[in-house]
DNA sequence: TTGTATATATACATTATTGTAAGAAATAAG
DNA sequence: CTTATTTCTTACAATAATGTATATATACAA
């Protein structure tokens, strides 16, 4: 377990970035996540989760347009890296065959 | 995320545990885990894991009977909690609701 | 030209996770 | 009863992940 990889929060963010495409910046993000997770988060997190994950080669960013409608601050658009789909890609895999070798119980609900 | 869950190899370790069942102590773990992950791990980071998780109330523990083979200190064995159950299976579900909404190329292999 | 909504940026702080190293306990073999 | 082997224990250390607070930028509207 040496060289880093994600922490849960930032997989979540970094799936979630994924899912949301052209609209994957930080308010939408933390929308999108609060929903799912039923949990509050505050922006700030986000941002700066976001940020370290770019230094770190996980998502890439450009500028979008502002709000059309109120106004604002132009919005930073995330992607994620190949890379990042290749982590990604991966700890599904690991986690996969752990569940499939789990005894029974847990091969329930969902996918 | 605030109330801490898992980490990341928290998580695999857990996995493993209920993969492994009566089997499931240190260096067993240790073993398994390296060849799912392809990587080399120390008993000193599985046992602490295992305390630290006993100690948050994903894990009991019990003694076990010494190794046949050749001697050595008896085993302590591991096992899941309800509550790591119920945790591990709102991961699974959370996760696996977001690559549902990914877009496709990821979709692909494995479960 | 001021207010307000929408966003990002960043410095700082805290907490959690993971790792290391040395050693102690237990047991079977010789 | 001494040794080799297996395994756990513990104290300590390092690093990584997450959170907060405040400031700054932008644009529309009145």
């Amino acid at each position: 377990m040496k060289k880093t990889r994600l922490g849960e929060f930032q997989e979540l963010i970094l799936m979630t970035v994924i899912v949301l495409k052209e609209k994957a910046y930080g308010n939408e993000i933390q929308r999108e996540l609060e929903e799912r997770l039923n949990e509050r988060l505050s922006v700030g997190a986000i941002q700066t989760a976001l940020k370290r994950m770019e230094e770190k080669g996980f998502l890439t960013s450009k500028w979008g347009e502002a709000t059309q409608k109120r106004g604002g601050k132009r919005k930073r658009i995330y992607s994620a890296t190949p890379y990042a789909h290749q982590v990604l890609q991966e700890m599904k895999d690991i986690r996969a065959r752990l569940w499939e070798a789990m005894p029974q119980l847990h091969t329930n609900n969902l996918q």
